[in-house]
DNA sequence: CGAGTTTGACCAGCGC
DNA sequence: GCGCTGGTCAAACTCG
């Protein structure tokens, strides 16, 4: 049951999938990989508005994931200010999650795409009107989206824990909205948003097909406000009432059973850690012995540090 | 009674 | 153009 498909016995070897698998340079390396890891996740992570720690111990990372940038062209392309994420609006800001980075023009760093159509997200991009979530809320509700107006994609990332639990604590609160049954997986994946009215953050949550011990977690957006709780005494919560509650569960969560990330960076964020990941969750996820080529390719242009690809 | 969940329907995007 | 699928809505329902 502990044993990860990600990674061998040894600990040193971290696949994505089938297709591709990640070696550590050395033995030496392996803390500063996972450092790497969880620095650049720190960092963007508090671009979304978590603050993640990194584990105490490393080997309770039992893998890293990959991406999917399929999409590529509809989400990312100086997408972030899109016109979803504009309902961050005038609460913003606070503790920086909806302004500063997050506001970063991410059309600064271009990111490559292996759709040659990408100029048509021009069409997308709001003309400067919303500098980043400070924008007001969208006025049409997308039931009423009008034909032609694309569904604007925020960042995603996501992470996969092992957890006998769906919903994991975050220390945000969250309102399910939806719950849909995913092809080829027998579990029903969960549609959620931050209850917080300012907050456009969406989070899906699925188990893995694969290994139904596996959550898959999927954030969408940033939040514009602080966390209700968080974990291991890094609260930032003005209400240590719920504060002590969240506590203990969250940290269990996070350093007894590890975060797994299941994410890429796009080749940008090479460059700059300012800058928001997106990740795209294949459609279906693969299964174990297909390969997803769009994965492979971008995962050849994200090599960690002490890590070379095999 | 308010907040959260369930669930069927609707819509948009994508691939063929 | 059509069908499939993911994502979202919203009414009904449940719970505290």
């Amino acid at each position: 049951m502990e044993d990860k498909k990600g990674l061998d016995p040894a600990g040193t070897e971290f696949k994505s999938d089938s297709s591709s698998s990640w070696t550590l340079a050395g033995p030496d390396s392996v803390s500063d990989s996972i450092n790497y890891f969880f620095d650049r996740e720190s960092s963007i992570l508090s671009e979304f508005g978590w603050n993640i720690l990194q584990p105490d111990h490393a080997d309770e990372i039992e893998s890293f994931g990959e991406l999917d940038r399929t999409d590529a062209s509809r989400g990312l392309a100086g997408n972030f200010s899109g016109s979803q994420s504009q309902s961050c609006g005038a609460a913003g800001g606070v503790g920086g999650s909806c302004s500063g980075a997050a506001s970063n023009p991410v059309g600064s760093a271009e990111v490559p795409t292996s759709n040659p159509s990408v100029s048509s997200s021009s069409s997308e991009d709001p003309p400067e009107k919303s500098t980043g979530f400070g924008g007001k809320p969208p006025e049409i509700p997308s039931r009423v989206r009008k034909k032609g107006q694309k569904r604007i994609r925020q960042p995603r990332f996501a992470f996969m824990t092992k957890s006998e639990v769906d919903h994991l604590e975050d220390g945000y609160r969250w309102r399910k909205y939806g719950q849909k049954a995913v092809k080829n997986s027998p579990f029903p994946r969960s549609y959620y948003r931050c209850t917080n009215s300012k907050c456009t953050v969406k989070k899906r949550v699925e188990r893995s097909s694969e290994d139904p011990t596996i959550v898959i977690t999927t954030y969408e957006g940033q939040h514009c406000h602080h966390s209700v709780g968080f974990p291991r005494g890094g609260l930032i919560s003005h209400e240590p009432a719920f504060a002590g509650q969240f506590t203990p569960r969250v940290s269990q969560f996070y350093y007894s059973q590890g975060v797994q990330l299941h994410r890429g960076i796009s080749p940008s964020t090479t460059q700059s850690q300012q800058l928001p990941i997106e990740v795209r969750e294949s459609r279906a996820l693969p299964e174990p012995t297909s390969q997803l080529p769009k994965y492979e390719g971008l995962l050849g242009d994200i090599v960690p540090p002490g890590m070379r690809k095999t």
